[in-house]
Order: structure tokens, then C-alpha cells, then sequence
RNA sequence: GCCCCGGUAGUAUAGCCCGGUCAAGUAUGCCGGCCUCUCGAGCCGGAGACCCGGGUUCAAAUCCCGGCCGGGGCACCA
């Protein structure tokens, strides 16, 4: 069993293709067989440079490993080779019809004149191409399909188009440059692609792939087909980021908002989570999918609850001052569970707690300071309290609350994604929230990329090491 | 407009091909409880679905027909 991924590197690489991907890795590993990455990058004005490395990290990211790599093309000598032998064998032809009139022939299933044409003039015609005497949308060459069919694709599509423009590794090298259709055919038939596993908005082509690999003597895979995934509120279409960043909207490919590679990794989502998900939750059938992240978050948080530190960060805040509280530092479990190791937090009378827990508590009710005291809330004025610490152990019913003191608080900020629109397809103007607040002093040892879960917060990752800024993960 | 393909709880799936064991399983989310010095983790319990209408059959989520709704395709892009 062989299978392959077939990324078009003109873009960012989203979820979507490393599920996909997943697909297709899990599937050659549970037969033993092999896996290609094959670059699908015949069209010289799409493809970047960039793209294919972002692709090449991003699948490894997610832990497959593939067995071959190839780009389309390397092989264009291969498609010269193959397209001059349809030509020669009545099944292909030159037309010369432009792009106006091509469409609307086979809107209505008509052939044009140029079909007919004696074989001479189409290899004649081909020279043409190759050697440059025709410039783009002059000449094109067609394959010899069925122009009555009801499979649009198969009414003689075009396979070899000149197109001037440079490529980014091939240079000013080739001018007549393969179409989608023709390069998948061959290559899937070269590579030995025994099952395709993909998204079916390529189901009408299947037809038309098998017809150009049966003109060349060549096998056809099996193909299974799927509903593209898409995730709640999250664009993923590579324009619509595009224009959203052009906007100013969203701050580029990396924005945790987004469901690119690049995104979910910053916000904190491991890859082990995604083959998981992929295992649990997505099927190949065609039916309509938009999965919410809570089925994403559940399995990634159960991944990292055992390895994440947790630490306190009080967004809200407020200030308390103790009345008659000795000085003192804590040491305190990085981890409930206590494998982690500690920290230590030195403890003055005056703390920063949510405003909000002591409005909850009220004048006169008890709270706990998670591993530090009991407290009485004597007065709560405009953002500042006061208190009275109690002596003894916490009590069964107390609040238990995330402290900060103030003399070696730290300011954090963090960045809290949400849907990008709502179901009503509306952009959701709070889909970035930028919550504020006090954390501990430890924090100042997490470098960037390090998660922690802040108590009665969330997970979050930090995203920058000069600034203490935080991406939010999920509860 | 033409051509494909779908429709199981809020969400994603199992079951459908080979009709009965499905008064429909699982996860997540939600509600309630237990536990816990976090609103995290863990444990227990609860509510929640076969798109609609016909047909075939002793029996239909499963097979057939129609309707409705949804998705995709109809490029010298992939």
C-alpha cells in the first residue's frame, strides 16, 4: 500500500492538511506500506519558496514520517515525454481556441475545429510550445476526452499550458508547465500510489485522471474521499486569512485564532493531541463536518495536565492588605499531584486577589489563600480590601483562592483567542481578548514556547521572552 | 442552471454495505453529586439523536422511492 500527501506550496499549512495528512500516515503505517510528500507545484505564479519548508516542518510536527519526497517539478521531462505520446496516438491535441471561447465550447459539449486537425499540425504545434515560438494563452494542449460528457472535467481539458513566469526552483527553465490533472495522473502512477486518501472536492476527477492514465497504459489507484475539516468560527481558506491580514484584522498566518499549523502549535496544542483527535473523531465519510475545538481542548488538555506547572495569576485584581500578617515564604507544589517539585512565593500583608472572589465572598466571609492562610474580609472599597489573617488550617466550604503579592508581582498580559465569527458567519469583535493582570514572580523562569496552567485560570503558553505575554490555550 | 455527494443528541463519531442482539454505544459539551488547599485532574449519576413522508418486510437507523435541507464541482488553480 502506498499513499502520499500532496501539498500545493502557495500557502500556510492548516490543520485541515495536517488531519489529512494524519490520514494518510496512519493509514500506510497500519498496512506497512510507504508514504510520499510529493510537492504539487506545476503552476509557477502559486508557488513560494518558503511554502514547502513550512510543510515539511509542519507534517514532521505532527509526527509522520514519510518514506519518498519529490516535487512535481522535477519530472517536467517526464511530462513532455508522456503528453508528445498522447499526441501521437490521437489523444491529445494543440488548440489554439483562447481562454473565452474554450470555456463556453465546453459549457455546451461542442468541439472546436482544432480537434480534427491532422496529427502533424498538433506535434507541429507542440514544437511550438516547447521551443518558445508561442506566447501564454496562445496555444494550449488538450487532452482528446468526451466533450458530451455530463463529468464536466472530462470535455477535453487542457494538460499543457505556457505560462511565463519564473519558478521558484526551476527558474526561467520551462515554459509550458503541466495542468493539476495531467501531473497528478502520471505521478500518482509513477510514485506507485496504490490509495488516494483526500478531500472530495476532487471527486469529479477522478474520472478523468483514470481516462489519462488508461491512454497511457498506466494503473489506477483507489480513491477514498472526505469531507474537508473545518473547525467552529475558524476561517480556513487561504484567501479569506489573506484579506483578514491585509485588514489588519488579525495579526498574520501565526494568530491563535487561526487553525494554521503555525497557530495551534503557538497556542499551545500538541501534536499527539491531533493524531488522537484523528483516531477518535474523524471518519472518512462525505458528510458535512465542523468540529468544535471543546473536542480538541478535552484531548489536549488531558495530554499536557500531568507535565504543566501550575502557578498563580489573578486577572481582576484587587488589593488586600492583611492586618496583622507576618512576612513569610512558601513553598508551594508546582503540580497537585506533587511530582513536579515546588516553588516558593515569600509572602508580605499586602496581595493581589480577584476582585471578583472577594465581591463573591463579601464584608465579613472567609476565604482561603491557596497554601498561605485563612482570611476575614473586614472592608471592600473601589478595587482594594481589607483583611484580617486567621491562624489554622483551611476549613471544608472556604473559597479557596490564587494569590499575588504585591511587592514582587508581576504584570502579565494575556491574549485569549476566541471564534473569528460567529454562527451567523459576523466577525466576532471580541475574538481577541487581551486579559490583564498580576502573576507570581516565577513566571520570569518560563521561557517562551513553556505552558503553565494559572489556578482557576487556564493553560496558557508563553509567547515572548522579553515580556512576560501569554497565549491562552483552553480552561 | 447542470452534475456529483451527504443528512444518528449542541458537537464529532459507532452502527448502515451483510434488516432482528439498537427501547441506538462512545467522546466532548451541559446539569447534579463525590473527591480535591484550582473553576484543572479523577470518580458517580442525569438529560439529550436515527431529517420528513411513503413503500418492502413478521421486523427498518439499516433496503427502495419521493420530498426537504446541507455540502462540493462545473479554470490554460491545485
Amino acid at each position: 500500500m502506498v499513499t502520499r500527501l500532496p501539498p500545493e506550496p502557495s500557502g500556510f499549512m492548516h490543520i485541515g492538511h495536517a488531519l489529512s495528512g494524519l490520514l494518510n500516515y496512519l493509514y500506510k503505517e497500519m498496512y506497512g506500506g510507504k508514504l510520499w510528500l510529493r510537492f504539487e507545484d506545476t503552476d509557477p505564479r502559486k508557488v513560494r519558496p518558503e511554502y514547502y519548508d513550512s510543510y515539511r516542518d509542519g507534517y514532521s510536527w505532527v509526527g509522520i514520517r514519510w518514506d519518498h519526497e519529490k516535487n512535481n517539478s522535477d519530472d517536467m521531462e517526464l511530462f513532455y515525454e508522456h503528453a508528445r505520446r498522447l499526441i501521437e496516438e490521437g489523444k491529445a491535441y494543440a488548440c489554439t481556441c483562447d481562454r473565452e471561447r474554450m470555456r463556453r465550447l465546453r459549457a455546451e459539449g461542442v468541439e472546436c475545429e482544432h480537434r480534427s486537425r491532422e496529427r502533424e499540425w498538433h506535434l507541429e504545434m507542440w514544437d511550438g510550445m516547447l521551443s518558445g515560438r508561442f506566447g501564454e494563452g496562445e496555444v494550449s494542449l488538450r487532452l482528446m476526452g468526451d466533450m458530451r460528457s455530463a463529468n464536466t472535467t472530462l470535455r477535453d481539458p487542457v494538460i499543457m499550458r505556457i505560462v511565463d513566469h519564473p519558478h521558484p526552483l526551476k527558474g526561467d527553465r520551462y515554459h509550458v508547465w503541466p495542468t493539476y490533472d495531467f501531473a497528478v495522473s502520471i505521478e500518482d502512477a509513477v510514485c506507485g500510489v496504490t490509495h488516494v486518501l483526500r478531500t472530495s472536492e476532487f471527486a469529479l476527477r477522478n474520472e478523468l485522471q483514470d481516462l489519462i492514465r488508461s491512454y497511457l497504459g498506466m494503473p489506477n489507484p483507489t480513491y477514498v474521499e472526505y469531507e474537508r475539516f473545518e473547525f467552529e468560527g475558524t476561517p480556513v481558506a487561504r484567501r479569506e486569512i489573506r484579506a483578514l491580514i491585509e485588514k489588519g484584522v488579525i495579526g498574520g498566518w501565526d494568530d491563535p485564532r487561526l487553525a494554521t499549523v503555525a497557530a495551534i502549535r503557538r497556542r499551545g496544542i500538541v501534536p499527539e493531541a491531533l493524531r488522537e483527535f484523528v483516531l477518535r473523531y474523524v471518519a472518512m465519510t462525505q458528510s458535512r463536518k465542523v468540529y468544535s475545538w471543546e473536542l480538541l481542548h478535552a484531548i489536549n488538555r488531558r495530554l499536557i495536565d500531568g507535565t504543566t506547572p501550575r502557578m498563580f495569576f489573578v486577572d481582576g485584581p484587587a488589593l488586600l492588605k492583611l492586618r496583622g500578617f507576618e512576612p513569610v515564604e512558601v513553598e508551594l507544589p508546582l503540580h497537585p499531584e506533587g511530582h513536579m517539585g515546588t516553588r516558593k512565593i515569600r509572602a508580605s500583608g499586602e496581595l493581589y486577589v480577584r476582585f471578583q472572589d472577594l465581591l463573591e465572598v463579601g464584608v465579613g466571609g472567609v476565604l482561603r489563600l491557596k497554601h498561605l492562610a485563612n482570611v476575614r474580609v473586614l472592608e471592600i472599597g473601589d478595587g482594594r480590601a481589607l483583611g484580617e489573617a486567621l491562624p489554622g488550617p483551611p476549613e471544608p466550604g472556604m473559597r479557596v483562592v490564587q494569590w499575588v503579592p504585591v511587592e514582587s508581582a508581576v504584570p502579565v498580559r494575556v491574549l485569549v483567542p476566541g471564534p473569528l465569527f460567529g454562527p451567523d458567519g459576523a466577525f466576532n469583535e471580541e475574538s481577541l481578548r487581551v486579559v490583564e493582570g498580576y502573576a507570581e514572580r516565577n513566571v520570569l523562569n518560563l521561557k517562551r514556547g513553556d505552558r503553565v496552567q494559572f489556578e482557576r485560570f487556564g493553560y496558557c503558553v508563553r509567547d515572548s521572552d522579553e515580556e512576560p505575554v501569554f497565549v491562552f490555550t483552553h480552561r
